[in-house]
DNA sequence: CAATATATAGACCGGTCGGTCTATGTGGAG
DNA sequence: CTCCACATAGACCGACCGGTCTATATATTG
């Protein structure tokens, strides 16, 4: 043990992680992520007694925790939101493009494949989420704007640039990304 | 001929749209879409050499017609854009509390897993949220608004509505989808 | 009628899937 | 040292996958 910088249970989560966020659910093979991971199946199904589902969930915790660090760097960064939007989308779009658009939303796929299926995937999802919109909300009170229309941008922010990512992927541009957040900027620059 | 209201390659086109819409691309299996067609693999690869990306392309072709549709029957029924909005939320959830949050965009999913894989289908996406976006554009101009801020506030309202679809799957809750609707038809209300 | 293209029908194939199983190595507690 | 829980290791399983194949039925056309 600790011949790697990390046990054999993080790389499962982590290659689960990029493997999910990149290909979906449904396409990535256990065999993917075991040879992603340098792991033998016995490994997997130790850590990960409820195999698959067990591992998507520890996967799309980690991603939320990951997405949750990026968005709280970019608004401690910025001086206000419409600053905190623009770093935030040139961060995406930079992911996109460098990924030949592959890796958008880190846990939309899983979402939409899996959240009807799954009550615990389901409930970690709602959960990154809502984490989500609460830091976009706190940067956007932080302004000066009040709390309920806090949420209620961040909610707009959220599922605007959540939106783009998707358009993003199927034009195989970061364009959409970086004009909704064009114009949430200016929205929120007019509200603060 | 003709003995059903369908032929056997509309009954096929439908059956995959709405599998592909409920379970995504992957985790539908060719024998699923059969089943539901009541067609026999042969009249598949009949009317589809391509095998099941060829369905899928035909699939998202007619998924994105039912769409634009439906947008432009809630715009013209409504006197001004944030009405459309309004409108089209409620019937988007409707569609989710009905189907026990399966139904969301019809092709949201497939282009997450798929898009980044299928050059032809990647095209037919594309072309599918940008006629969505010319249609919700169209009511903004018919309001007043300019053509250059008509096209960027269509493209935050379209954007903004399909990561709500996202996040209201994962809450199993439609009211990201009212809640984003409502702050995007307050913002109508003022710039028209 | 015969001839031909269109469409239906489903058995069948190799490959891969998620998951189970037994066996082996390993590190700390007594 | 023994002992035992933890962890690694991968062979193996039945089920299902997308796709191919041949055979048959049904229109269309000369």
């Amino acid at each position: 043990m600790a011949s790697e910088t990390h046990s054999t249970r993080e790389r499962l989560i982590g290659a689960a992680a990029r493997l999910f966020q990149e290909r979906g659910y449904a396409s990535t093979g256990l065999n993917d992520v075991l040879a992603a991971a340098r792991a033998p199946k016995g490994s997997l199904y130790h850590h990960f007694p409820d195999g698959k589902e067990g591992l998507a969930v520890a996967a799309a915790a980690l991603a939320s925790e990951r997405f949750l660090a990026t968005i709280c760097k970019d608004a401690s960064d910025s001086g206000d939101a419409t600053q905190m939007i623009a770093r935030f989308a040139s961060r995406l779009a930079g992911w996109l493009e460098q990924s030949g658009f592959k890796l958008g939303c880190p846990v939309a796929t899983l979402t939409l494949e899996q959240a009807a299926v799954s009550d615990r995937l389901a409930s970690t999802l709602s959960a990154a989420f809502s984490s989500w919109q609460d830091a976009l909300a706190a940067r956007l009170k932080a302004d000066g704007i009040s709390e309920h229309r806090s949420g209620e941008l961040a909610l707009l922010a959220l599922c605007a640039i959540e939106g783009a990512l998707v358009l993003a992927r199927a034009k195989r541009s970061a364009a959409p990304v970086m004009e909704v957040a064009g114009t949430l900027g200016a929205l929120f620059a007019r509200e603060a």
